[in-house]
RNA sequence: GGUGGGUUGGCCGAGAGGCGAGGCAGCGGCCUGCAAAGCCGUACACACGGGUUCGAAUCCCGUACCCACCUCCA
């Protein structure tokens, strides 16, 4: 039971093993905290949640590190725009995001970096880096990387320097560009541009200025995982040149970086990448309040993390539907057999041929085809099985939800707070299929469909069984 | 121009030389007073043109179309 994963500088499925047995190491870029999410920024979010998730049930040990970048140039732009300042404006979205991972169950990381708190470990870095001759300042407060003094550049996705498309937006860093010796290196730190705030420029050797976004990451992720690790990842468009850069500049620094590097697809709609620049970014608020949180996670979790995840019409629809289906067996099987405590379903054995699935690299999909399997045959228990046979597929099928962060009993997706609402309700519902029930004894079926239109109608929805009828909202 | 990915049934989506993943929707049935839920069964595929092979959706050659990165991007 190998685990295999991609590696997209070698280009294909590899076993992963782990610098130091049973733990691992991963880095996640996490968001730059400018605005609020949509659901591509949530994609590798889950899918390393998954990862992790999984990691973890083969009994590794996973520090997981997901930074915040919470200064850089749209930072700045969109703070000023809006008129607050810049960490206040980074703080308002830092929450925004976290408010939307914790209601898609993902497990907060073990630390989350902000940049702003690791400047002194950039300049570090940054200084390393002019003192080997990787890096150059010209005097004018910008510290740039040489990409040519480092032969390597570009081997993480097979890109020639010369080749880079030449005519590129050296305007991209402003107009202060010109200092630059090559167009293709790339800021380490940068000068401060008139009417930006003090608040936004630290001291260095080099003068004030504030972090390129590249160094941040090689900074952070040797500050909390050491010189080398295991896993790096992040979304597909930042391979380069993001990824790119922190490479060649924590290889320049001597360190060994990351083993791994994983990259998850986006999310498309009509085959196009969604994204806030074309203005097609469904935002994470607006899904929330068309669909719970788990068929959010679960429309996002199901495909696997490098295939384009087509936002299809019915996506949500579907995932609903699969997501009732799994939590209304979960439900009654756990009314006729009772919950199964947390740790035990921690514990359970998950079916071979879904850990083969999930082995090989992360095949969600197939890993699903395993779990419809089980809820089939727990439904089919539930009919005419005995209670053993039903506790087994609960727990089996918990089992394996529990991996894809989907497990319908974890407490994690149960409503808010307050259940005297849900008590009171459940009370008078009750009295309404007590009613029902006796219609239905003295086979009054319009009294009893009454009722039941009656309830539909307050969007309640109403399920006959052998045993008595139940119900949930629709 | 450079680099990489894709094209599977109405839709989503795995697979990867032979035994037709799975889901959703559809259709037929069982159950039900009727529904719902659940169960059983079922039609519909591998962009196009060549080739290799006993056999190709899967390998090779070519063509078309689509997407992405090379500037900020998950």
């Amino acid at each position: 039971m190998t685990i295999r994963l991609y590696d997209t500088a070698a280009r294909e499925v590899r076993d992963f093993t782990p610098l130091t047995p049973g733990e691992v190491g991963i880095y996640l870029c996490g968001a730059t905290v400018q605005a609020p999410p949509h659901v591509g920024h949530l994609r590798p979010v889950i899918a390393f949640d998954v990862l992790r998730r999984w990691l973890t049930r083969r009994g590794l040990k996973v520090t997981l590190i997901r930074n915040v970048t919470d200064i850089d140039d749209k930072v700045l732009a969109k703070s000023a725009a809006a008129g607050r300042e810049w960490w206040a404006h980074a703080a308002l979205y830092e929450r925004v995001f976290t408010q939307a991972y914790d209601a898609l169950g993902v497990i907060p990381p073990t630390y989350e970096p902000r940049a702003t708190g690791s400047v002194p470990e950039m300049v570090a870095l940054m200084e390393r880096l002019v003192e080997k001759g990787h890096a150059y300042t010209t005097g004018e407060g910008n510290v740039w990387f040489d990409v040519h003094s480092w032969p390597a550049y570009g081997e993480l996705t097979r890109q020639k320097v010369e080749d880079l498309s030449p005519e590129e937006g050296a305007e991209a860093t402003g107009g202060a560009a010109a200092d630059k010796r090559n167009p293709h290196d790339f800021a380490l730190w940068k000068a401060p541009k008139p009417g930006e705030p003090e608040s936004a420029s630290w001291d260095t050797p080099y003068g004030r200025g504030r972090p390129g976004w590249h160094l941040e990451c090689s900074a952070m992720a040797r500050r909390y995982l050491g010189e080398t690790f295991d896993i790096h990842g992040g979304g597909l468009d930042l391979r380069f040149p993001h990824h790119e850069n922190e490479q060649a500049q924590s290889h320049a620094a001597g360190y060994g970086f990351a083993q791994r590097w994983m990259h998850v697809a986006w999310v498309t709609q009509a085959g196009v990448k969604m994204s806030k620049s074309l203005g097609n970014g469904l935002l994470v608020s607006e899904l929330l309040k068309q669909a719970p949180a788990p068929v959010v996670r679960y429309a996002l979790a199901a495909v696997q993390y490098r295939s384009m995840l087509e936002w299809a019409p019915d996506t949500l629809d579907e995932a609903r539907t699969t997501w009732e289906r799994l939590s209304g067996f979960v439900t009654r099987a756990s009314e006729r057999v009772g919950g199964v405590p947390a740790d035990e379903v921690a514990k359970a054995e998950v079916p071979e041929v879904f850990a083969a699935a999930m082995d090989d690299d992360l095949n969600v999909p197939q890993a699903l085809a395993v779990v419809h399997e089980h809820l089939r045959a727990g439904n089919t228990a539930l009919a005419s099985g005995t209670d053993a046979e039903v506790r087994e597929e609960l727990v089996t099928l918990r089992a394996m939800l529990d991996v894809l962060g989907l497990d319908p009993a974890d407490p994690q997706w149960s409503t808010s707070g307050d259940d005297r609402y849900a008590t009171a309700l459940d009370g008078l519902v009750a009295a309404e299929l007590e009613a029902r029930a006796q219609a239905r004894a003295a086979k009054d079926w319009a009294t009893s469909d009454a009722i039941r239109d009656r309830l539909a109608a307050a969007g309640i929805e109403v399920q006959d069984s052998a045993d008595g009828a139940r119900w949930a909202l629709s």
